[in-house]
DNA sequence: CTGTTAGCGCGTTCAG
DNA sequence: CTGAACGCGCTAACAG
């Protein structure tokens, strides 16, 4: 027997009514049965399966004290494997704690970040975890502590100026520098740069420790072999084969991010196909699946996202000690692939 | 100026008392400012981002007539790009109806996933789109229309027998045949076959087609050339080496879905690294990323994720005409996979 | 145009 | 051990 259709959801009402109770009874019943003769406690729950009955979350948070079990996820980019993997993990922890996750999409865009932001404090989620999108400090103003209505905030991978809130991010800096100097190091000099927009904070650093490195060795960046503009796999390797033709093309590539390494990948395995040498090597930050299979030589400057995702978690369910944010970062760890060794999760 | 901490979250009296009106005219305002002076809502704006306030979305679907904007999706394996894919699809659609996510993972577990969808009804979500675990119908007794308070379903990828609910599959055994008839058609007989679960819907049908290819080409299927147990990478490339060190090994493999293709082609290719022929050929169902770089011959049978994602969240928000679910399945392309023609998403 | 009343589903508080 | 009353935040419906 299911309630009969158009009558509305089902409600401890109809489950006293059915049951013969008052709905406090159902209520302590549901509550766990503390207080409640068990011959009561087996009728209502006849009830509440015969009747498929659901208690009402959302009518339960509204009461004070309770809380709605709601962590918001923002993304700027759930194409990129490498997102999904990190909501997997904010995912994981949010479960360990009983609660679910609001997920949303910015597409790197700060307009759709804020209504996201909006909507998750108005489904009063008890904590955000966001990756903020790339933008001007100025665009960033939902996230200032005066409009989270004091819901919990951690960053990961981006920091935003003027936003004082726990992060976790990676230590962009020093993986692009020691990434760089492995290509420095076997006498590359001729380096190409991959990366995102600058405007993004990963963007930022990995370019500066990119430049970093060139500099310590007395190099000088080439703006020519500079592109700082690809968000997917297919302007990235549009970007490398233009470079790739260049009177002067460059002997190795540094990648930014992963979009920006398979990129690359393609383009020169498509462009050596007609010759025989190797063509230019390839550093790139961020791991990816498959990584093994590179026909061009690869060393990657990786980490996992998962683990960014779980940390920020717990970071948010952490008991927030003093006011100011903590910010984490996590190493990250350089990895020549060979062909031979393929390791694969 | 922001609410002082510690009074609570700000409410519609709040607002209403620093703007001098009522909650009417505040609830109003915010409802679009019909048969609202405009001066009172000039007022009734500046307190609220004064405040802070954001509005209730909980308190408001308690509401009759209101409802929740959410969309309750359960996926099996987050861990898998293909449904990180799918969830894209179906938060691309759900944006676009203005609705928002809950996305929770069952990990192939039949119990994992009566909780998430009781917990989802529970939160009043406008719909479910669920990838069912696998296991018994007996198991599934959540998924009954009974169960779900009147909350439209639809099915993902796979079906559920006892479950008339809509649903979205993919042409299985027409993909998987055609897919293994590629093999038999360049002259092998001797067809591994690497899957998952037969407990899973589209480990069954993959077999099915996978068998009846054999049969019609008058071949048997040898039980020492079947593993089905392979849920991820590892798995399937252990089940792949082990068959390669057979008397008497496969010449080709039919791999039924991403993991166990990507597991096969690096056993191959690790294995054949010590020789130098090319190895057995592969087809796999479902594509991946940068499949174009596989060192083995690999024929894909393909479709896209996100538009099984994105259909079955239209399948959600079409008006449901019948009563009776609609089953849409999805064609499948076999593709072959060449290194010199690399496309890239 | 504006304010008052009432009730959505639930659980804490207080009476029986 | 059980039930009745009240209010969480919000907004139709009904005054004014």
């Amino acid at each position: 027997m299911v309630a009969s259709p158009g009558s509305g959801p089902v409600t401890v009402k109809d489950v006293a009514a059915h049951a013969g109770v008052s709905p406090m009874t159902v209520s302590r019943t549901l509550g766990g049965g503390k207080n409640v003769r068990p011959e009561l406690q087996e009728l209502v729950w006849k009830s509440v399966t015969a009747l498929g009955y659901h208690r009402n979350e959302n009518a339960r948070s509204l009461r004070p004290g309770h809380s709605s079990g709601l962590i918001g996820v923002a993304i700027t980019n759930l194409a990129n494997p490498y997102y999904g993997d990190f909501a997997i993990g904010v995912e994981e922890v949010a479960a360990r704690h009983g609660r679910r996750i609001l997920l949303g999409n910015s597409s790197e865009d700060q307009e759709r970040e804020r209504q996201l932001i909006a909507d998750f404090i108005g489904r009063q989620v008890e904590g955000l975890v966001v990756v903020p999108a790339a933008g001007g400090e100025t665009g960033s103003a939902h996230l200032a502590a005066g409009a989270l209505a004091g819901t919990p905030l951690v960053l990961a991978s981006r920091l935003v100026p003027g936003i004082d809130a726990s992060a976790v991010i990676l230590d962009d800096q020093g993986g692009a520098e020691a990434g760089t100097r492995v290509l420095l190091d076997v006498g590359h000099t001729r380096i190409a740069y991959l990366g995102n927009l600058s405007s993004v904070f990963t963007g930022q650093r990995r370019f500066e420790g990119f430049s970093r490195a060139m500099s310590e060795a007395g190099l000088e960046v080439d703006a020519e072999l500079v592109r700082r503009e690809q968000q997917d796999v297919a302007s990235a390797r549009d970007a490398m084969a233009a470079m790739l033709r260049l009177p002067e093309p460059p002997t190795a590539v540094f990648a930014a991010n992963n979009r920006n390494a398979i990129g690359a990948m393609t383009a020169i395995a498509a462009h050596m196909h007609t010759g025989g040498d190797p063509g230019p090597s390839v550093v790139g930050f961020d791991g990816f699946e498959l990584a093994e299979l590179s026909p061009v030589p690869l060393t990657l400057v990786e980490h996992d996202a998962r683990q960014l995702g779980r940390r920020a978690a717990e970071l948010l369910f952490a008991a927030p000690v003093s006011e100011a944010g903590v910010v984490e970062t996590i190493p990250v760890r350089i990895r020549e692939v060979r062909r031979d060794t393929a390791i694969v999760v």
